[in-house]
Order: structure tokens, then sequence, then C-alpha cells
DNA sequence: TCCTAAATAGTAATGATTACCAAGTAGGAA
DNA sequence: TTCCTACTTGGTAATCATTACTATTTAGGA
């Protein structure tokens, strides 16, 4: 779990912002986005609709589709995740980095000075213009280690 | 278009390591692979698929497939592109990093010295044991700039 | 309280990817 | 060369994540 602060912080600018751009704050919306914003383990579509059940028994799986595709286009979350896996989000838009895993898809965050402090290359502007600089680490979590550390 | 000698040499390693393997090298296989190893634009399965027509009117979209993802399994490409999209594959799988527009999906390679001499950070070694280092800056492609320059 | 555009729930449709299987083929043994 | 067998392919069906549709409900302002 997040640092409950920086939820509150997080759900406070969700607040203003989605008045400012005129979105409705519907309760599932609030909900959603407060599952994304509170988990650290980058949850996929499933298991947010799983975890609301309990509140929400008739939430449905388009709203949460519908409303973490609406998040991703005002900014408020990125999809994350290995191609061939399914959606997962993060509420996390401040630049940090991930390591995941190759075997069973955990993807965890990490800090590194070196990299926050990266300047994005110059060569990129030749080819249009940059936004936004992402690293990511692959290889295998201590979990998958623990179950077949041979294996490479 | 990749340099010739650059596509010789890939094709050259892919018939040595595959024999190694002990993976028939089929006529499918091999030009499968000669499409992704010659292309630079990291291109997608009905691309490669169309492309082969000419010369092989019967192959079928599930035999490209099926070899993208023993090629993948073999370390010989890499799935790439933007979630949200179709897979796209890069037989390039030396350390090099990807410009990536967030209007058409282009995807290009770049270069850069201090990008290519990072070393993995080591908090990831908490998380598990790490392999490879990937950077990907998103922004927005010259021809996406010229067509609509305003869009933010 | 009332009104209306926007949002939701439930379900159907879509489309990329994967599975299946009969037929074909590569490559080794005799 | 011929034969054998396991591997591969083509054609097509199935799967499954995601998106679209629509009648009903609701947020939020007058
Ligand atoms: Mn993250
Ligand atoms: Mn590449
Ligand atoms: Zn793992
Ligand atoms: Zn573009």
């Amino acid at each position: 779990m997040i640092a409950k602060q920086v939820l509150e912080e997080r759900l406070e600018l969700f607040l203003r912002k989605a008045r400012e751009a005129n979105i409705r704050v519907t309760p599932q919306r609030l909900a959603i986005y407060r599952v994304v914003a509170a988990s650290e383990d980058h949850p996929g579509v499933e298991e947010i609709h799983k975890k609301l059940h309990r509140n929400f028994p008739t939430l449905s799986l388009d709203t949460v589709y519908r409303t973490l595709r609406l998040l991703e286009d005002l900014g408020f979350v990125n999809a994350v995740g290995p191609r061939r896996e399914t959606l997962r989000y993060d509420a996390n838009t401040k630049r940090h980095h991930h390591f995941t895993c190759l075997r069973c898809g955990l993807i965890r965050d990490f800090e590194d000075a070196r990299l926050s402090a990266l300047k994005i290359p110059a060569q990129t502007r030749v080819l249009g213009q940059p936004q936004d600089l992402r690293v990511e680490v692959l290889g295998v979590c201590n979990a998958c280690l623990k179950k077949n550390p041979k294996k490479k």
C-alpha cells in the first residue's frame, strides 16, 4: 500500500483536475481511480473490478475499461505492462522506473537518482518532439527465482 | 532499409543458432526472420504477412504468428510497441533505444552513448535478478507534428 | 425539485491472437 | 534412393481481452 498522504494528494488533485476538465466525478470513477492510486503493484482491469465488487455489486466491467481509458486520456494514469499481457495501470505519473519480471509479469517501481536526472537525448529531436522518457529493467523477480533458480 | 552487411550477419547468426537449437530452418521461417531483420521500422504481423505474399502465396497468418513467437522465445527478436496496439517486432537484440510517437505509433531506433553506457541500477537487485535495461522516449513524430502542430 | 446531457449496466460485437488438425515436408536410417 | 517419423504448415475455428451498443439511471446545475 502507498503512503496515506500520497493517496490523499492524488485524490485531491484528481478531484480538482476532473472538475477543471468538466468530467463528472461519479462514485464509480472515484472508486476506480482510488484503487489504482492506492496500489503499488500496477493492477489490471479484472483485479480492479474484483476489488470493487463488495462496494459496487453492479459495477460493470465495461465501466472499468471505459473509466481507465478516460483516466489515461486525461493523464491521470498510464497503461503499463509487457506486450502479450493484459492492460495494467499506474497512477504515478511522475518520472519513475519499472522492474518487470519476465516470468510472472510482476512490475515494481524503483527509484534511481541517475536515471531520474537523465536528460532526454538530443538525437530524438531529429525524429520529433520528445515528451517523456521511461526506463524499464527486465529480469526475474525473487519469488520466481525461488521457485526455479536454474532455468535461465 | 538496414545496411546489407548487418543483414548478412543477422541471417548467418540465425542459421547457426537455429541449428544449434535443433530448430528446422524452413523457407517460411527464414523468410519471416529476414523481413524483420531487414526492416528499420519494427514491422507488425499483418505487414510481414503482406510483404511475403508475393513469394509465398499460401503463407498462413498463423504461421507468421507462430514463427514470431518462436523467434521471440529463442531470443532472435523482441516484441515491441505501445500497449493497446498490435504486436511489432525488432530483430535488433543489442541494447538500443526507441523513440515512439504517441499519435501514430511510429517507432524509431536511436543511439545515445550515455544511455548505452548505463549500468543497471543496484536497487533492482533487491527485487530480483535484472537482465536487461531499455529506454523509451515518448513524443510526437515530425510527420504528426506537420499534420497538426498545435494539439498537445 | 426538475431537467438534460452524460454516465452506467448489461450484453453483444469486434478483432487480435491462439488452438486445432489434416496434409505436407525435412532430414535421418536403411 | 526409399521409407519413416516427428516436425511444420495452411486453413480455419475458437478464444479472450477489449470495445461498442442501448435502454436506463444519475450528476449537477437552474
Ligand atoms: Mn509505476
Ligand atoms: Mn529497435
Ligand atoms: Zn516473477
Ligand atoms: Zn507520428
